[in-house]
DNA sequence: AGTAAATGCTTTAACCTTAAACTTTTCAAC
DNA sequence: GTTGAAAAGTTTAAGGTTAAAGCATTTACT
């Protein structure tokens, strides 16, 4: 090799180097990770206080009931907890304190006695169904100062964002309905 | 009035109504929020997993770490917990594992000693460095899929997402140094 | 039938988190 | 100087969260 050639491969090396470093050297990535953390901190705290104040609740009880919300017949408890992406164990105590409430119910499953399945109640479901309205309106106020077609594009893009982070993670898609 | 003044007022406030209830009754707004969460409790999650997989350590105590690491002459817990945005009483107990695990120190200031300031240790120093730059991968890892200008774009407008917040919630911006 | 693995859920230990009550220290105003 | 309010942290009670271990029950295989 000489002198010339090993200029070549320096620079070689230096441009892969660069490009792996330097350009944008993970600091686009980590500054726009730390916006948008800072976006849904900023959201979920103030609805996390204002279901606190004006219904006595929490954010996990609102978004489990919101699942049971759409269906009659009731869910499983491992579904329940595949749909919120929470554990087992931290389901079984959300629904021990909504059957507490009044605002469910659960009943062993009668083919299966391992399994339970739950349920709202009638009051649950009339309670659920104002708060839900409520959080409606937060959310829009909340986001509304952004124009319609910025908010299409950033669902779009988050769209893009959150296949990006699946692909990264090696995870399969995981079949799922919806989201 | 006359009918026809009464028709148009009926006009007015039936326009006004759809536009704050019809064409997008919250629904757009809602989605964009679902995706926004599900973006970063993603990420989140993945975070959370390799933190612990990779350096038995949590969210929480590496975001605490990264506020110190900044700093030489140390922060004083009520500034920790102002940068962290969680509660007094949450830092006092991630300080005092912390300590435990001696990666940070605690000192009470010598002219006020209701006050207590908190550094790194020379350990924790080099421990935390090596978790800054795993953590960075990651990021740019996970978010990588997103295309630079894409990355732009979206960054762009989570900051009018954060300004519709902070407005939203009738805050003050509350003079914060950074992001 | 009989056994082993899988499945559905609960329990446990540890941690994170908060609001509210509390302790100690400092500061301000007589 | 006293006294009272404000400020810095800690404690407490309650809840959310997870991974790992444990308990039944069901399923699969022979």
């Amino acid at each position: 090799m000489n002198d010339k050639e090993i200029a070549d491969v320096r620079d070689h090396i230096d441009a892969e180097y660069a490009l792996r470093e330097n350009p944008h050297d993970h600091r686009s990535e980590l500054r726009l990770w730390l916006r948008l953390l800072t976006c849904a901190n900023l959201i979920e705290a103030e609805i996390r206080k204002r279901l606190r104040e004006q219904f006595d609740t929490t954010l996990p009880r609102f978004d489990l009931m919101a699942q049971l919300y759409r269906t009659e017949e009731g869910i499983l408890l491992g579904e329940l907890s595949q749909r919120m992406m929470v554990s087992n164990g931290n389901v079984t105590g959300l629904v021990e304190r909504l059957v507490q409430e009044g605002l469910i119910e659960r009943q062993v499953t009668e083919n299966d006695r391992r399994a339970a399945r739950v349920r709202m109640t009638h009051r649950g479901r009339a309670v659920f169904s104002k708060m839900a309205e409520a959080h409606g309106e937060w959310i829009a106020e909340l986001l509304g100062g952004v124009g319609e077609s910025e908010q299409e594009q950033l669902w779009e893009q988050l769209g893009h964002l959150k296949l990006s982070v699946r692909n990264a993670k090696g995870t399969v898609p995981e079949r799922r309905k919806k989201q």
